[in-house]
DNA sequence: GTCGGTCTATACGCTCGGCGTATGCACGAC
DNA sequence: GTCGTGCATACGCCGAGCGTATAGACCGAC
């Protein structure tokens, strides 16, 4: 039993585009009898009829109609991955965890698009540590803390205060600024994986219980619903404001490196400019 | 140059599973050297390098990595693509246009699974004149005139009011109930492809104007917007009640039938059952 | 009905793409 | 150095897939 190819489905949408195998053989370059037999083989392969042929015409039938749909999509992936592949460069995907540059990011689009308007930005949160790096998902990513991967590189390009998050109704958040110490005796609510909040900010000899999360989302409703408190870096207020949740600064805890991570072996071409920008951005405001 | 094959990709996500070329090649059954080849091949096709190899490991560059990603796609694609031409009959899709049963929705739904557990039943929006059938998106289509798709058949289940969709400021929204006649000076919102109003419910010397929509989205929110009246089946208002929308019956337009439409030469074999199911639900209540 | 045109399916022979075996080469362990 | 491991390449073979040619089905014209 032979896996299907692709050869087959170009084969397949060839046909019903063309109207008949005479035709969609012209369209491949090939002879009408090699569009027939692929045809049947593919037929074959699956086990179904997906064609009805007269002499008049050829129409799908119902059950070639879905496959034919489905065909579309595998080819269209497939030019999705030719053009990934290749140009790859016509295009700057910048990954983020939790939050992407907080009050810079609406300057770091506005500044790019202006100074390169050839290679598009798109920003894309993904949930894993290297921020969509080691999936693929993006180019370059945005994150708060060193990359352990050693295919990795990463550099920083600012700093941030860090903030708390807390219910709005909790006693705390009357106040404009707290400590560390003052969280002590809360659940504190951390990513392992993405986050930048860990207990070793405080002393070993004081620190708050801690509860792990995956997202942001379920960060974001456990502390509105009281069910715990955060410590994050501060573009998380800007990116997530909620009404049920309030930040405030932590005045003794260290600001949190902004970094920016890339391929080691091969950086996105643009990754130098991004940088830079990104430096300038952060040291200028 | 040749097109890149499924083989190919295949080949591709296997050896970044098992790790090496060697066990990939276990693993498809395949010699390693065929392996070697083969991915050559597709970084020649592509013009990227996709994998770095050392003799001790071999991971993906940052244009493999992306590629694999997508090469997964595509093969999930695939597998989806097989499982639709072969299964194809645990799955019941039922395709509507603009409002699917109305106040039977919910029975039909229920009474399905209660006695086809098997086959697990999905109700789809596609606006097209077959509802989907044409398109493959599903298996038996809700429709509310009849196709002149000769490829389908359909056959009337029940009949419906037709509802006047108006603004609900309108002054003729204070009204129980409308006559055709008092709509003549609108302007009538229809969707030519799939709609059930069209200007001759009116008499030809007295029929309002006209405007074409494509989206009962649209629609929706013209007619809230006081640009435009609607006419259309009673289960529209179920199943797209608005606050700012009222609808009233039109006591002298004709009912409206709801068809079930399938595929003439190969009906869905559940096709039978859901027209005696439909059929009972729209008969006794 | 017959004939001719059109379209798909099948037969036959060939070619070349892809395979396996064998071997070379690079790299790291010891 | 020697050995082990793992990828790349050379060589010969085989069959999948191709084109040409032809059969068969269907339809419209006459």
């Amino acid at each position: 039993m032979h896996d299907i190819e692709l050869r087959q489905l170009r084969c397949l949408v060839a046909i019903v585009d063309e109207g008949t195998f005479t035709d969609a053989a012209i369209a491949l370059g090939v002879s009408q009898a090699a569009v027939s037999r692929t045809l049947a083989a593919l037929e074959r392969a699956l086990g179904v009829r997906l064609l009805r042929r007269t002499s008049r015409e050829v129409t799908p039938t119902a059950a070639g109609v879905r496959v034919v749909a489905q065909a579309r999509r595998v080819l269209a992936d497939v030019s999705d991955l030719v053009r990934e592949a290749t140009s790859g460069h016509t295009r700057l995907r910048v990954g983020y965890a939790w939050s992407a540059l907080g009050r810079h990011t609406v300057a770091f689009q506005r500044r790019w698009s202006a100074a390169h308007h050839d290679t598009d930005l798109h920003l894309v949160r993904v949930n894993s540590p290297s921020a969509g790096l080691a999936e693929g998902a993006c180019d370059l990513a945005v994150v708060r803390r060193p990359l352990d991967d050693r295919r990795f590189e990463t550099a920083i390009v600012g700093l941030e205060r860090r903030l708390c998050a807390l219910a709005a109704d909790d006693p705390l958040a009357r106040r404009r600024s707290l400590r560390l110490a003052d969280l002590a005796d809360r659940v504190l609510l951390v990513d392992r994986r993405t986050g930048t909040a860990s207990p070793d900010l405080w002393p070993a000899d004081a620190r708050p219980a801690t509860e792990d999360i995956h997202d942001v989302d379920d960060w974001l409703t456990l502390i509105a619903a009281g069910r715990g408190v955060g410590v994050t870096a501060e573009s998380t207020a800007y990116q997530y404001p909620r009404p049920g949740i309030g930040y405030r600064p932590v005045r003794d805890a260290e600001p949190v490196a902004v970094r920016l991570a890339w391929w080691r072996d091969d950086p996105h071409p643009a990754f130098q400019a991004v940088l830079e920008l990104l430096t300038e951005l952060y040291r200028t405001g």
